[in-house]
Formats: C-alpha cells, sequence, structure tokens
DNA sequence: CAGTATCCGATACGATACTG
DNA sequence: CAGTATCGTATCGGATACTG
C-alpha cells in the first residue's frame, strides 16, 4: 500500500496512478456488477492475458481498491469484489461509459 | 482518427484507449483551464520529457479531443485548447478530481 | 519557442510451461 | 481452478543533441 506522501499532489495525478492502466478500468467496470471469479474475468475482458490480469488483481488488491477471498476448496475457488474505496469509483466508470458511448456515436454519425 | 469499427464495443474501453495512460489525463486537466502553450505544459506536469509531451498532444489532436494552432512569428507560437469533444471530458475529470481527493484524504487519516 | 531525431533503459504485455 | 515462473517482444518514456 501507498503511503500518503508517495501519492502525487495533483488528485487526478493520484487517481492516474491508481487506476490509469490499459486494464484496470475494465475490471473495475466488471466488479462495479457484483463479485467475480478469476476466470470469469479472463471471459469478459477479451485479449487480457492470465499474467497481466493477476498482476493488475494485485495491484488492486495492494492498493485497496478490491478484496480477494479465497476458498479452501477442491477445486479452489477465489472470488474478487470491490472494497467500499473500490465502490466510491462508480461515478469515475459512469462517467467513461457515457463519454465513451457519446464519442462512438460521435464516430458513426461521421459529424 | 479512429473509425468506429477500430474502437472497442465496450464504452469503458473506448474511453481507456483515447485518454488511458500516464499522461493524457494531466493535459486534458490543464486544457479546462483554457488554452496552454507547449513549455507551459513543461512547468505544470512536473516530469513529462519533450518527447512524451510532444507526443500525447500528437495523439489527442489525432483524435479530436484538442486542437492546435501555430502562430507565424518568431520566436514560434503554439496554443493548445480542447475541442468540444475534449471539453466533453469534463465529468471524467471532475470525478477524477474527487475521488483522489479522498482517497488521499483517507490515507492521511489512515483509516 | 516549439519542436524533431536518436539512443537506450524500464516497464508492460503476451505466450508458453508448469503447480498446489 | 487459480494461479506462478520464465522468456521474448513491444511499447513507453527519459536523456541528449540538434533545428526552423
Amino acid at each position: 500500500m501507498l503511503t500518503w506522501e508517495e501519492l502525487p499532489p495533483c488528485p487526478v495525478a493520484t487517481t492516474v496512478r491508481l487506476i490509469g492502466n490499459k486494464w484496470k478500468p475494465l475490471i473495475i467496470r466488471d466488479l462495479m456488477e457484483g463479485t467475480k471469479r478469476f476466470g470469469e474475468f479472463r471471459k469478459s475482458i477479451p485479449g487480457i492475458s492470465q499474467k497481466a490480469l493477476t498482476e493488475n488483481l494485485r495491484a488492486l488488491e495492494e492498493d485497496g481498491l478490491i478484496l480477494r477471498t479465497a476458498y479452501p476448496e477442491v477445486p479452489p475457488r477465489v472470488e474478487y469484489r470491490l472494497s467500499e474505496t473500490g465502490e466510491s469509483l462508480k461515478p469515475i466508470l459512469d462517467a467513461m461509459t457515457a463519454w465513451g458511448t457519446a464519442y462512438k456515436k460521435r464516430l458513426s454519425q461521421e459529424s
């Protein structure tokens, strides 16, 4: 977990530091719907490799945005869900959804 | 400029594709305040290299999010500003600002 | 002033093989 | 099932030198 001092002064830079890459917003988007298992992410996020998925899940957990629960069963079952902090990202995701939709609509209309 | 077909189906993925990297949100954050010149970005975005700044400004221009105006003077003056599409990113930036602020506050309180 | 060109290291990412 | 380990590639990004 990062400390307060390690984060940039600018809040936008802080957000970028925590979720600003190719995969994290997609992982978080999925978790907004509820709990998800490792294998389910691989289906719902086209193109993500096992390694990239693992690394990003670990980083999100480390930063306190998601929670990981492993059930000691055979075969093993691991569930991921948003923490309260992670859930508070919803306004960002909603804004991204709305903007992405509008951008594609505009392009499709060649306006 | 990308075509509609080249963008991912998911609107969140589309947004990530267009502004989801280390520097673009910071450039856009600055332009929300108004027109800005090349050299001014270098002061207001600590740590950005000339190359990274140039590449990201070109990409944002290519995707229709910012506009570039070069004034034929000596010494040359170039101004960047948001397009209408770029300005429509404001809700995302606002949400990022609010979330980053809250995240840092929470960390500083060790809650 | 606002870039471009080049080099190079760091990091991100994907593919494959293997494991508790 | 849910990973870890390893390797190779690709992209990102910083430093430096140079230019209209």
